[in-house]
DNA sequence: CATGCAAATAATGTATACAAAAGTTGCATA
DNA sequence: TATGCAACTTTTGTATACATTATTTGCATG
């Protein structure tokens, strides 16, 4: 497959192995090795070999010396670093985002929620709900471009793909598409109302309450698997 | 040369580069090509490439579609983003780490201040001013380390590396290197009396110093090149 | 002398070959 | 049967070959 697609296959590799991880495809802790994914995806080790360590500065998989590569493990202690972090960055993010917020942004941050809501209503498939997932981290990203900081948006963004497994566990297992809704809702109106208090406010009751609802189900998977190996 | 270090080379190619980045070999702006750094560093383009990837996580370069990657611009804009961001990151570590810290830490972080001070004393040569350079971030690092959230230290990580030039200039353009250390000691001593307002406030300000130290070099820099283009 | 186009050159994207290390299997032995 | 060791297999680390695209060079032409 040489040289024939526009966009370099590392690219589309860490697309893929990205989706893998996230949709618990390649479970974490998982040792991945490069033929297994040359195999699967159709390219040679060298695309893939980049892709992996991308993700490793992603933070999704893990470098083992001599031995490739290891999915990371989601668990608690990873969950609070990220969800904690977010709750500094994305509130510094909102605080600059009602700094520098125009009419126009609001409104299309507004679209974005409309269209979020339109899924909703429409497209009930997992296919739907995953993309509803990708649209709510949209509404977060695009409110951390609009402080103009492009670093720390991109470092939000990099927050954000590493909850991506957290908030779908969150989403599908609490069924919390709805509050999840609610809560953007909620603090686009206080950013296009100027109210910077409010809005961080918002901000950061939204991940909180994320990251309680997730650990309550980490805790809850823990208990059983304690539970299991205590009978057996 | 195949397999005889224990690490491998892009580890080392990845340290290599950086060095000309943060040193000024490698200028801001330049393309940068494998091959180059092949005959430069002797070793093959896997590792160059896989080193290079690494740098444009970091942000130290960019990729040009189809034609590799350059050496990204540290312009004022840049300097913003990345201390405005440490100055919020820095705060929450700070914050962390007074609650967090022990005897054992306060004596280790002493031992790094005092090793920056003998350093000064004992040797005037460059490379020992870049070793200080690299102590003082160490501190920074051991300091973020103590709040135990793995993921904020990494990410600071990433953002002193993205300093570096610019503290680098600091340093050796101001002369900054005692107003440094004494501003170390300051927030250590705030840290080993457990005042986080005081360590807080003194972090803040230490980046804030040299974000605005270093802007002013910016732009006496930039003033100059203006005032050569309207003379020619 | 400037300019545009074609050939030459160089650089990246991808695949693959080969060496060294890690891991696995199976057999001999206690 | 358990165990240790040796051969085999797999996997990574590195180098390199080849195809394709970017860049440069140089010449012809206006």
């Amino acid at each position: 497959m040489n040289e024939i697609s526009q966009s370099p296959l590392r690219h589309s590799a860490y697309e893929a192995i990205k989706a893998m991880i996230v949709t618990g495809q390649l479970a974490p802790g998982r040792r991945v090795t490069e033929l297994d994914l040359c195999d699967q995806l159709q390219v040679s080790r060298t695309p893939v070999r980049e892709a992996l360590n991308r993700l490793q500065r992603d933070g999704l998989v893990v470098e083992r010396a001599r031995t490739g590569f290891a999915v990371v493990q989601f668990d608690e202690k990873m969950l609070r670093e990220v969800f904690d972090l977010r709750v500094e960055l994305d509130s510094y993010a909102t605080r600059l985002a009602v700094e520098n917020v125009t009419d126009d942004d609001v409104v299309s941050l507004v679209a974005l929620l409309d269209k979020c809501d339109d899924l909703a209503r429409t497209d009930p498939s997992p296919r739907g709900r995953l993309r509803e997932m990708e649209l709510g981290m949209d509404l977060h990203r695009q409110i951390a471009q609009l402080g103009g900081n492009t670093l720390l948006a991109e470092m939000l963004d990099g927050l954000l793909v590493k909850c991506q497994v957290y908030v779908w566990m969150e989403l599908t297992q609490l069924d919390e598409f709805s509050v999840a809704r609610a809560d953007h809702r909620l603090i686009v109106e206080a950013i296009a109302a100027r109210n910077t208090e409010l809005a961080v406010d918002r901000t950061c009751r939204h991940i909180r309450q994320s990251r309680d609802g997730i650990l309550g189900l980490l805790q809850v998977r823990r208990d059983m698997r304690e539970s299991y190996f205590s009978k057996a």
